[in-house]
DNA sequence: TCCGGCGTATGATTCCGATCATATGGGCCA
DNA sequence: TGGCCCATATGATCGGAATCATACGCCGGA
C-alpha cells in the first residue's frame, strides 16, 4: 500500500514496466499469475463481476500502491485488474520475488507487514460495508480518510468511483452528499470535501 | 486460517493456552497487542462496534484458525475478539514470533502465505457484502462454502451467527432461508443445508 | 465547431431489508 | 421440575436505497 522501498535492488532490477490505457485490463480472473505489481502512475482497480453483472470493487490502487501481492502464493489471479485511468505499472516477477523472500528475512518481514496492513485495510472496508445508512457510510469513510487536519478529504477519483468504493449507487451518493451539504455537515469543492459543520 | 503446522517448535513451545467462557473477551480494541492466537476449540469472533452499537463481524475463527496475525506489526489491537462459544485459545507471544520470522525464511514465507490467504478471504467477504439481495447473498455464500460434493454446507454456528456473518438481520435470514426452501432452491436439516433444486 | 459520451444531478416510484412485536420450543440451571 | 434465556420463526409496518427516467454541462474527437 506504500512505496515498496523495502524491495531489494535485485527485485527492483527485475521489474518490468507497462502502460495501460483507461479501461484496459492488467490481468483477468483466472489467468495465470506472473507476479505482483506496483502502480507507478494512475489508478488501477481490482474488481470481481458476479453473474448479474454487478461489479464489486475490491481495491483501488493509486501511485505507490502495490497490487495482487497475494497472487505470489497462488497460480492464478482471482479477480480482474482494470485501469481506471491511463496508468503505468511495474511488474515484479513471481520467481524473483519468491526467491527474495527466501533469501532475505528483512524483505520477508516487510512483505508480511505489508500484507498485514492490507488485512487491516480490508477489515476497515468490511466495517464500512456493514453500515446500512448511506449517510453514515459516507461519514465513516470521511473520518477515516481525513487528511492531517482531520477536516478535509480529497477523493482519489470521481464521485462515481467513490460510490462504487462505498458500495452505493452513484445516485444514492449524489443525493447523500447533497443532503449532507445542505445540512452543513460537509462542504464540497469538486471532489475535495471539508468535514464538519460550516463555520 | 489452517492449523499452524508451519510454526517452529520454538514458537510452539512458547505458546500460552487460555480458556474463554462464551461472551468473554480475548482482547479489546485499543489494548496493547501481545501476540497472535490460535483457536484450539470453540469459536472466537473478531468484531468492531460502531457508535450506533451495531457490530460488524470481521472474522469468525474456529478450531485450527489463527487470529490477529496482523497485530504482530502494530502495537494495539484494532477490534474486539469475543468468544462466541466456550473456547480454548493458544497465544503465541509477539517477540518470539517476530524473532522466528527473522530467523527462518520458511516460517516467514508460510506466514506471508497465510496472510495472503486472509487477504483473499476478506476480499471474498467484501464481494459477498456487495450483493444487495439477501437471497443472492446467501446463495453466494453457499456456493463458495459448499463441501467437496458441491451440494452441502454445514454452517459453522447458529443461524443467528450466520446472519451476522452475512451482514443480515436474523429475521431477514430466517425469511430468506424459508423462502428458498419453499422454492426448492435448498433443503435444510438444522444448520446443514443442501443446495440445489429438490430431486 | 459540432457531436457524442460521460460524470453529475435530481425526480418518481418500487422494492426489500430493517425494525418492532409476538410466539414457540429446547436447553440449562436452580 | 419449574423457570428463564435464547434461537428460531413469522407478522406488520416503515424507511431508505435501488431503479428507471430525464436533464445539463464539460471535454475530447471528428
Amino acid at each position: 500500500m506504500t512505496t515498496p522501498d523495502w524491495l531489494s535492488p535485485t527485485v527492483r532490477a527485475a521489474a518490468i514496466e507497462r502502460r495501460l490505457a483507461p479501461g484496459q485490463a492488467l490481468f483477468r480472473s483466472g489467468s495465470r499469475s506472473v507476479g505482483f505489481f506496483e502502480v507507478v502512475a494512475g489508478t488501477v482497480r481490482l474488481l470481481r463481476v458476479d453473474r448479474s453483472g454487478r461489479e464489486a470493487v475490491l481495491q483501488t490502487a493509486s501511485a505507490g500502491d502495490t497490487l495482487a501481492e497475494a497472487s505470489l502464493f497462488s497460480t492464478a489471479y482471482h479477480c480482474d485488474a482494470i485501469a481506471a485511468t491511463a496508468a503505468i505499472v511495474r511488474r515484479y516477477p513471481k520467481a524473483v520475488m519468491l526467491a527474495a523472500l527466501e533469501d532475505d528475512p528483512k524483505i520477508a518481514r516487510a512483505f508480511a507487514a505489508m500484507l498485514a496492513r492490507q488485512v487491516m485495510t480490508l477489515r476497515t472496508r468490511l466495517e464500512t460495508r456493514n453500515i446500512h445508512s448511506a449517510r453514515d457510510r459516507v461519514r465513516h469513510y470521511l473520518t477515516i480518510n481525513a487528511g492531517a487536519d482531520r477536516r478535509t478529504v480529497a477523493l482519489p477519483g470521481t464521485l462515481k468511483q467513490f460510490a462504487a468504493d462505498l458500495g452505493l449507487t452513484h445516485e444514492a451518493l449524489y443525493r447523500t452528499l447533497a443532503r449532507m451539504e445542505a445540512d452543513g455537515d460537509i462542504a464540497r469543492n469538486g471532489t475535495v470535501i471539508r468535514i464538519g459543520r460550516a463555520t
